[in-house]
RNA sequence: GGUGCGGUGGCGAAGAGGCUAACGCCGUGGUCUGCAAAACCACUAUUCGCCGGUUCAAAUCCGGCCCGCACCUCCA
């Protein structure tokens, strides 16, 4: 399977409605992969760009230096929330000559047409222009909201390569200096990495017009092929029920949220509405969903915690109840796919994978786990991780960087604390586990003894 | 003006002709427990924006209306 994504136009921090589109696609990967499919995925960043230059003149350094930045911010947000990497990360300024090359090959094939120093796409060359997003010429002429350029063949005709301006980045080409338009590059850059007719190509559903319309006019009118099999448009992020957008100053940034909550909470947030839906983000429903994302880590570490050192073989014979288990696990995986295979509806998936905890949870609370049941219960762990990893939900850890190193103390004090209570010194044990709540330590006593983990 | 999307319990959110309208959060009662926590069990929308229609059957289809949003310009 091949995927490309639009990426991030580095030039500021990435705020939530950014972040969607890379965590939708994180979870695709992630299910196709699981499917046994062989993903390769491309995500480019738009390096060059008037946004880029205006904040590289303001700050009296070069655009590459401003790009360079935030893309290395970029990566920091992406991986605080388990976003993986992609297999291929192009950036427009490491292919100008392929995109000379493609703007050449559309004014050679009639598409393309130079005026000085500029090269634009006539979008009247392409029949099916407007395809994507079901417009006509027609329809957009009327309701064109800019200036139209009078030099144009038509209103609708876009820039392929744009003469350089004074204090511009620039690149010698066959038509003088200039820089490529706002399209080419993931045109050139779809096609070169993943080539014509790839299968998946994904992005914002406001790129559709233009930006994506206009990469197939580019690729189709170039090649005379399909383009991309598929287009995977994600909803928008909105505040308040307006779209979130720097334009709109109304930005919370992916670290602003992460501040206050673990990243697998702001990923479950996301992923409890389907990837089309707009989701209307709103700082007071984290709480919920950080609640949300502890119940499954709750059970992950007590699955953890109960199998550690079991014999989880399954023996030849097995009970009754066990076989009704096993075959109830085989029904919640097939109910996950089927969500996931419709449109990935991760929502509805999330739904099932609480399902299987509540069942999980059930068998943890029906008591022994001996014999064959740690068996079983081992094969209900498996599964809720492996769907669980899916969504990036489980296997993500509850900020155990630092575990290691304090278990130690934690454990003299909760010893302490033991002594206390054989004692029936239960002022000094309440005294003890409030003060590590202060310090963001639970504390709980269990029939086995006390444990403790993040809050 | 053109093109799309959406209105489901206190909140978030699935469901798109027929199983009790998923699931999570919150809340209530119970189990467990020194007290908590976690977890489990039970309860929590006769009803899906409004009005008509089609159908044996509609939250789901059709028509009208009322709200909200997005795109048509840079945007994930």
């Amino acid at each position: 399977m091949s995927i490309y994504t639009c990426g991030v136009t580095p030039y500021n921090y990435c705020h939530v409605g950014n972040a969607r589109p890379y965590l939708v696609w994180d979870v695709i990967r992630r299910y196709l992969t699981y499917k046994g499919y062989s993903v390769r995925y491309v995500q480019n960043f738009t390096d060059v760009d008037d946004k880029i230059i205006r904040r590289a003149n303001e700050e009296g350094v070069s655009a590459l230096a401003i790009a360079d930045r935030y893309i290395n911010e970029y990566f920091k947000d992406m991986d605080a929330l388990g976003i993986a990497r992609a297999d291929v990360y192009p950036r427009v300024t490491d292919h100008i000559p392929d995109i000379i090359d493609m703007v050449k090959r559309l004014i050679d094939t009639g598409h393309g047409y130079v005026i000085d120093g500029d090269v634009y796409y006539w979008v009247e060359s392409l029949p099916e222009y407007g395809k994507l997003s079901g417009r006509s010429l027609e329809d957009l002429k009327a309701g064109a909201r800019i200036d139209v350029d009078e030099r144009k063949r038509h209103p609708m005709d876009f820039a392929l390569w744009k003469a350089s301006k004074e204090g511009e980045p620039a690149w010698d080409s066959p038509w003088g200096l200039g820089r490529p338009g706002w399209h080419i590059e993931c045109s050139v850059m779809a096609l070169k990495y993943l080539g014509p007719g790839f299968d998946f190509h994904g992005g914002g559903s406001d790129l559709i017009f233009p930006h994506h319309e206009n990469e197939i006019a580019q690729s189709e009118g170039a090649l005379g092929t399909t383009f991309a099999r598929y287009w995977v448009h994600n909803g928008f992020v909105n505040m308040a029920g307006e779209k979130m957008a720097k334009s709109v100053g109304n930005v919370v940034r992916v670290r602003d949220v992460l501040e206050k909550y673990p990243g697998p909470a702001l990923r479950y947030y996301m992923l409890s509405t389907h990837y089309r839906s707009p989701i209307d983000f709103n700082l007071d429903d984290m709480p919920a969903a950080q609640r949300g994302w502890e119940r499954l880590r709750n059970l992950e570490d007590n699955l953890e915690r109960t199998l550690a050192g079991q014999d989880t073989t399954l023996p030849e014979q097995l009970s009754d109840d066990a076989k009704k288990f096993l075959t109830t696990l085989e029904e919640h995986r097939q109910s996950f796919e089927k969500s996931m295979d419709a449109d990935f509806n991760t929502a509805q998936a999330l739904g099932v994978l609480f399902e299987l905890a509540r069942d999980l949870n059930s068998y943890l609370a029906a008591g022994g786990i001996s014999g064959e049941r740690a068996a079983v219960l081992a094969a209900g762990r498996d599964l809720f991780l492996t769907l669980g990893g899916i969504l990036g939900l489980t296997g993500v850890g509850g900020g155990q960087q630092d575990r290691a190193l304090i278990e130690g103390l934690i454990q003299l004090v909760a010893e302490l604390r033991q002594e206390a209570r054989a004692r029936k010194d239960y002022a000094t044990a309440d005294r003890v586990r409030d003060r590590l709540a202060e310090l963001g330590i639970v504390l709980e006593d269990t029939a086995s003894g006390p444990r403790w983990q993040y809050k």
